[in-house]
RNA sequence: GGCGCUAUCGUCUAGGGGACUAGGACGGGGCCCUCUCAAGGCCCAAACACGGGUUCGAAUCCCGUUAGCGCUACCA
């Protein structure tokens, strides 16, 4: 038995949108399980709107994304003459003919069709042209197109996610293979390239069910048996309409942007129209890999669950060790404006805040905090905390801050950091809280921190002391609303 | 309009004729833990679109209706 080939092949007319990235992932997927091989085509056959930029984008997104292949990039712009000999044979064989028809004509004959209710199809006047008057028009120089002959007959075929479809030639046009300047249409150019590649299965968006058997039809008269065909659901916003920028990010590059892990990104994309079947969420790559056919493949289309993306990411970066995200945690500061000494080890840091993270976005942030603790703003909780408190939230800052500047830096650790606060909170017949929130709230501006105690280890020494004395003056106008 | 696809909690889904009092996860509500929050644990609310069949029995099979979506270019 041969192995599976399959292929991506997007068109590089904008950015990595998140329903060919999850398309891209299935077929990658099922490359792997296989043993397959995965190949990248780019579709850059619309002149007018494909640019390398674009190219480069996807690559990109594909590779932040973890998702590797096996061949190409190959660009379907290369293989034009091949595209033109397909459709030239075609017409040899009487399976395909010369139109003359201009654009013009084709929208007046579709205007007076449609305006009567019934589906515009081509009428075939050019097909029922003599052969001498093709070629007079030839001779003439009158520019044409090739259109396929369709036959009238049931196109069907077995869709590895939905089973059998079926199509009547009758209610399908003759569509254009070849445009008046030789370039192919894509039915063509796919199924061209689909055989030259030696693609077995082409998984790809539902919206091309359509098209299929279109390009079935291509593969016979080009003497080719079809591939298996899977078509994976659509992707829809929020709002059960197709995802588009509305709905704000679409694009893989914006939750790159958004602080979102890929591992976390494929994780949720693979669960969007996919199920390994029980109850299985958090899978790492490899359990993802063996789990995945596609018969798992929904037939529904999947909503956008920007939120549930958040958890899953923020699932990740609890588990994940501090390491891996250093560098994106590094450009992040960068771009806030944080200054880090270059000898400064992050890792604790991360690690104090990760779990309280759901994307990298908020872990560079908690960790600009407890790199300058002076940046720190009460947010509306900590605003309400320093009113419920009144004078005592200046008050148990002070006791707090007084007893922590006396230890001596080797006391400067979780444990005698606990003690001393609990000290202090005994010795003034005050709740623990009651120190503890205000130091916390000084610090990083929230109620929600890790324990205070590890908090003031991460922030050191120096830092902590010197913003807990400062707080009171900083915040003026916060600690003493009106 | 024509053709096609789809239909289980708000969302992602499990479910392949009896195991369904329809399971899990996100989100929501509550409780526990705790200096706070997150994580974690426990609990609650929340769905088989509708109508007909088939069958002893239907979320599961068939038909229809409705709704949503896709395609309907010398775009891909």
């Amino acid at each position: 038995m041969t192995l599976p080939r399959v292929r991506f092949a997007p068109s590089p007319t904008g950015y990595l949108h998140v329903g060919g990235a999850r398309t891209a992932l299935f077929n990658w997927l099922f490359a792997r399980h296989t043993g397959g091989t995965h190949i990248l085509r780019i579709e850059d056959t619309d002149r007018e709107r494909s640019t390398p930029e674009h190219t480069q984008v996807i690559l990109d997104g594909l590779t932040w994304l973890g998702i590797s292949w096996d061949e190409g990039p190959y660009f379907q712009g290369e293989y034009a003459a091949r595209h033109q000999a397909d459709a030239e044979r075609l017409l040899a064989d009487g399976k395909a003919y010369r139109c003359f028809c201009t654009r013009e004509e084709l929208d007046a004959q579709r205007g007076r069709v449609e305006a009567s209710g019934v589906g515009f199809r081509y009428d075939r006047r050019c097909y029922r042209l003599s052969p001498s008057e093709v070629a007079e028009r030839i001779r003439a120089g009158t520019p044409s197109t090739i259109r396929f002959l369709l036959q009238d007959e049931e196109i069907a075929w077995e869709d590895a996610v939905h089973g059998r479809i079926s199509f009547q030639g009758r209610d399908l046009d003759d569509f254009v293979i070849l445009r008046s300047d030789d370039s192919a249409i894509y039915n063509l150019a796919v199924v061209s390239d689909d055989i030259a590649m030696g693609i077995t299965h082409v998984i790809r968006g539902d919206d091309h069910i359509s098209n299929t058997p279109k390009q079935i039809a291509l593969y016979r008269a080009l003497g080719h048996e079809p591939p298996v065909f899977a078509h994976v659901p659509m992707i829809l916003g929020a709002d059960g309409k197709k995802l588009s920028k509305r709905h704000g990010a679409t694009a893989v590059g914006d939750y790159q942007e958004q602080g979102i892990y890929p591992a976390a990104m494929r994780n949720f994309l693979a669960l969007l129209g996919w199920s390994p079947g029980g109850d299985r969420e958090i899978m790492p790559e490899d359990e993802m890999i063996g789990l995945f056919t596609l018969d798992g493949i929904q037939k529904k289309a999947a909503v956008f669950d920007t939120t549930k993306l958040e958890w899953m990411n923020g699932q990740y970066l609890s588990a994940l060790p501090a390491e891996e995200m250093l560098e994106p945690v590094r450009r992040q500061l960068a771009r806030m404006g944080v200054v880090v000494n270059p000898v400064r080890d992050l890792r604790p840091l991360i690690d104090s805040v990760k779990a309280r993270s759901r994307t990298i976005l908020h872990v560079a942030n908690q960790v600009a905090v407890r790199l300058e603790p002076a940046r720190s703003t009460p947010d509306d909780k900590g605003k309400a905390l320093i009113q419920k408190m009144g004078p005592a939230f200046e008050g148990n800052l002070a006791l707090a801050s007084a007893a922590l500047a006396s230890l001596k830096p080797a006391q400067w650790n979780a444990d005698e950091l606990l003690a001393t606060l609990k000290v202090v909170a005994e010795s003034n017949k005050l709740k623990l809280g009651d120190v503890m929130q205000p130091v916390r709230v000084a610090l990083t501006g929230s109620t929600v921190s890790e324990p205070v105690n590890e908090l003031l280890f991460v922030v050191g020494p120096d830092s902590s002391i010197t913003t807990l004395k400062s707080t009171p003056q900083r915040w003026d106008g916060a600690a003493n609303p009106k």
